[in-house]
DNA sequence: ACTTGTTTAGATCCCC
DNA sequence: GGGGATCTAAACAAGT
């Protein structure tokens, strides 16, 4: 299929590519971590050129939040039903952008086999955990079973969480485009720099500036749990209150 | 029925 | 020119 010359961009489509879009859209919620319907709204309101053939662009970027190791797919929690899972991006995966510049990437990120399949694993303990809940919310007898991994909850990864999700930076007035590549670093954070009135007319052009990428600790076991550790944590929670009477400790299966 | 997610395929763009 | 990154299209399965 003819790919749109990189000039065309200039008069309406951005110069940032899905997964440059897809991941400020990640880093401007508050949880880091977003719905395909979110992303898509994101999108949507900052690029008015997305507002056109939005099944084509769509279509693109489900495509790449598949394919690429760099997003993760997070199961909804079961105190949030919903349609499709949340996804997030994995921490190393800031690393991937030269200078934390969103308009190409120095490297496909890929995760190792071994590191893909722990992923894979203790994503679907965490999807396992949350039917067991839901069943167990509506009434069937098995108690959920453990929570998916140890390495989740160890003590070093436990003492890593905030307490409060990182603060987060406001997001920006992109809905003009630019009309030219820009020349400085692009960042996530400088794309999310403070707020404007989102429907106010848009500025000439947009306002850039460069701050430094979040480094981020590439060195600690299970990076792409930084999200899902909060999100457990609150599970347990929830579950502890909602289903205190019986949660803990769950009731002895009749013996058959 | 519609949305979400996965996979495959083929094309262009861009850096080396 | 080769190879990697990106874009687009399409088919299909699964979930809501």
């Amino acid at each position: 299929m003819p790919r749109p010359s990189r000039e065309s961009y200039g008069d309406q489509k951005p110069p940032y590519s899905y997964i440059s879009l897809t991941a400020m859209a990640i880093w401007s919620s508050p949880e880091r971590m977003l719905p395909l319907s979110e992303i898509y709204r994101f999108i949507t309101d900052r690029f008015p050129y997305y507002r056109r053939n939005t099944q084509r662009w769509q279509n693109s970027l489900r495509h790449n939040l598949s394919f690429n190791d760099c997003f993760v797919k997070v199961p909804r929690r079961p105190d949030r039903p919903g349609k499709g899972a949340y996804w997030t991006l994995h921490p190393q995966a800031f690393d991937m952008f030269e200078n934390g510049s969103l308009l190409r990437r120095r490297k496909r990120f890929k995760l190792q086999k071994g590191e893909k399949d722990n992923l894979n694993a203790e994503l679907a303990a965490l999807a396992s955990f949350n039917r067991a809940f839901l069943a167990r919310q509506a009434g069937a007898v098995p108690p959920p079973p453990a929570m998916p991994t140890a390495s989740l909850y160890t003590p070093p990864m436990c003492a890593q969480l905030s307490p409060e999700p990182a603060e987060l930076p406001e997001v920006a007035a992109m809905t003009m485009l630019p009309r030219e590549r820009p020349r400085r670093a692009f960042t996530i954070d400088a794309l999310l720099e403070p707020d404007s009135p989102r429907l106010s007319p848009s500025p000439p052009h947009p306002v850039v500036t460069v701050q430094p990428m979040p480094r981020l600790e590439l060195s600690m076991p299970s990076p792409y749990v930084l999200v899902a550790q909060r999100y457990h944590a609150e599970l347990l929670q929830a579950a502890a209150h909602a289903l205190r009477p019986c949660y803990l400790p769950p009731p002895p299966l009749p013996v058959a």
